[in-house]
DNA sequence: CACTTTTCCCAAAACGTTTTGGAAAAAGGA
DNA sequence: TCCTTTTTCCAAAACGTTTTGGGAAAAGTG
């Protein structure tokens, strides 16, 4: 049986598909064959200079854009990269997440490729759209956000071999790729910063155990102090909840306080600072003056409020987009353990971070 | 020439690639046609019960999954939802728009559909976003969010007629499919329960003018007074800025309290709740004691906050599963105009909503 | 038994690209 | 001029599905 391709039935009321043209039709228009045009487009040095550009030429003023889909069948690749949020990680509260996914996004549109996001309910429901995505072979490569000291997906993903880049480490001796933030290096900074001071009692007001994050930052302090030949006491050390960062840091601060030798300083992250102005605030102890306070990420809330807020700064969007190119890269074949950035973190002094009165 | 199925190459090095199964392979291992194993698999009724049984078991003990891109081709749909945020509308400043997503992603999932995401830095940006998915033949349909009175997207997707769903509503005649939340119901519920109070001064703190959702918010609070029997002040209507909602918000605070006769309750959107706060705070003015509040959106801080906050909670979930649903609706060739859903808001009150003192 | 209907399966086409492996035409070299 | 090389183009295959349009065998029917 022979087919006749149908055209574009123009006028017949197929809405929005009929404005658009395809590579046969492109070709018919030219006289030329679809492989030629093809090559013209993608620039082989084998189609002549002349006809490449009355085939661009044409291609623009028809809007010809190739279709996607059937040139990732035919490259054998989705051109798409997932990541899946939770949204019990507060993570979103405010810009800093935002900022790494627009870094993510735009460079993933530069490269032509789309991003696809999962939102799961909880950490089974995330590895449940992981795997859907992986195995379902919905895209090419995979960002992991949020990282916990044992973290599956990191294992599942490893096992077979799948490309995938870590916002963050995990305990994993296999190598890996990732992009993570100093946070050893910014908590260190900011202790000695305030050590520097005069602050001879720092407290740390650290996230919740089972993350990565907090381990760094930890370790961080606790550098910091021995550099400033301070001792480490652990009654200075609180962890707040990650499920409910404001109350259980508001909780957290008046403990802190009803210590005999009560801190002059905190170090925590932002996330976590409602709880404690709240904290102060009931103590009627005035932020920056009688407590001086650094946070690590700079939120929305750390510039408007008075007095603003020292803080950390990640710079998220660069983040967002060196891990999608390390991602590409990784797809396309290479060493993932060639891959390990770590990004320094940039201290901004506001009006929290006094010497002690 | 005659060209041999190569198989799939195990212990080729082929990593990930060497652990997924084709149909062809499939059909091979079962001793039928590739037609009559995706047939058995899609439960057409021309494939007998019993060798619809075995494809199905052979199917699910090798882990076979019809490749997405394949089936898209020959379906001629990206099964594929788009979505473009930005990070300027701080919207993302809590979890009412986390909720949304979550209820868009998981009900796209569940049809077997993909959520790309698009992350714009300004609204050239995002028109430029959607363009990209629409034109370049990526997606089947839009999600469209934070809306503008004049929103020069909804005419371009009507003019091309390409299916999409609106989360809010805009000023355009044609008929295009939204949901909605009641906002003028829930500011009229929110102004006459503090009027039942005995407010008589109830001021409205209203997002910034050229959004779609603050129109229905004044509506229903001039409504409300009206209901109420008491007038219309206008020295007790401000507008936030949406780039900066504490900041301004704060502003205007510390202005309404200016007035010779001041407020004794505000009505506004959560958002805005951190300016407010910090200018009743500085007025010496106590939240819910000395002035009544409810705020719309349900945010942590309305939660946490002591005294905690009074607000108008929209269900964002539901409201995001129902935009889905929608969509799938419109992009299958029904009438968009039939799809106008206005939804309910509840009212749930705690601390900061007691009578005049 | 002969004919019709139903059941069950399949070959081939189609979706819209890119890649492969030439082949014809033009240009260069002796 | 004749052979070789370069330039420029293209037909056909391939990617992995679903759909189309039968067709053979089995089951009914008279």
């Amino acid at each position: 049986m022979f087919l006749e391709q149908s055209g574009n039935r123009i006028g017949f009321g197929e809405g929005f598909k009929s404005m658009t043209i395809n590579l046969k039709q492109l070709s018919k228009l030219l006289k030329l064959s679809p492989t030629t045009v093809s090559r013209a487009l993608a620039d082989y040095p084998d189609v002549n200079a002349k006809t490449r550009a009355r085939v661009k030429q044409m291609a623009i003023q028809h809007g010809y854009q190739p279709n996607p889909v059937a040139r990732r069948l035919q490259k054998g690749k989705t051109e798409t990269i997932g990541i899946v949020i939770t949204p019990e990680q507060n993570y979103f509260s405010d810009t800093f997440f935002i900022d790494l996914l627009s870094g993510i996004s735009n460079q993933i549109t530069r490269a032509g490729y789309e991003l696809i996001l999962g939102v799961a309910s909880d950490e089974e429901h995330e590895m449940q759209s992981m795997r859907r995505m992986v195995e379902g072979k919905r895209v090419d490569g995979m960002i992991l956000t949020l990282i916990r000291e044992q973290d599956p997906r990191v294992g599942y993903l490893l096992d077979r071999d799948f490309p995938f880049v870590l916002y963050g480490r995990t305990r994993e001796t296999r190598p890996y790729a990732f992009v993570d933030m100093d946070g050893k290096q910014a908590f260190e900074k900011a202790c000695t910063y305030l050590a520097g001071l005069g602050h001879r009692r720092i407290a740390l007001l650290n996230g919740e155990p089972g993350f990565m994050f907090p381990v760094g930052c930890r370790e961080g302090y606790e550098s910091g102090l021995f550099l400033s030949g301070l001792e480490l006491d652990p009654d200075l050390i609180r962890e707040w909840k990650h499920k409910d960062p404001s109350q259980s840091s508001y909780r957290w601060t008046l403990e802190l306080f009803k210590n005999d030798n009560p801190p002059t300083a905190i170090l925590f992250q932002t996330e976590a600072v409602n709880g404690i102005f709240k904290g102060l605030d009931e103590l009627d102890l005035q932020p920056g003056k009688d407590v001086a306070l650094i946070g690590y990420d700079d939120l929305e809330i750390a510039r408007i409020h008075r007095p603003s807020l020292s803080v950390l700064r990640p710079q998220a969007r660069e983040a967002g987009q060196r891990v999608v190119n390390i991602l590409l890269e990784v797809i396309k074949g290479e060493d993932p353990g060639k891959f390990q950035e770590i990004h320094q973190v940039e201290m901004v002094i506001r009006e929290t971070s006094l010497p002690p009165s």
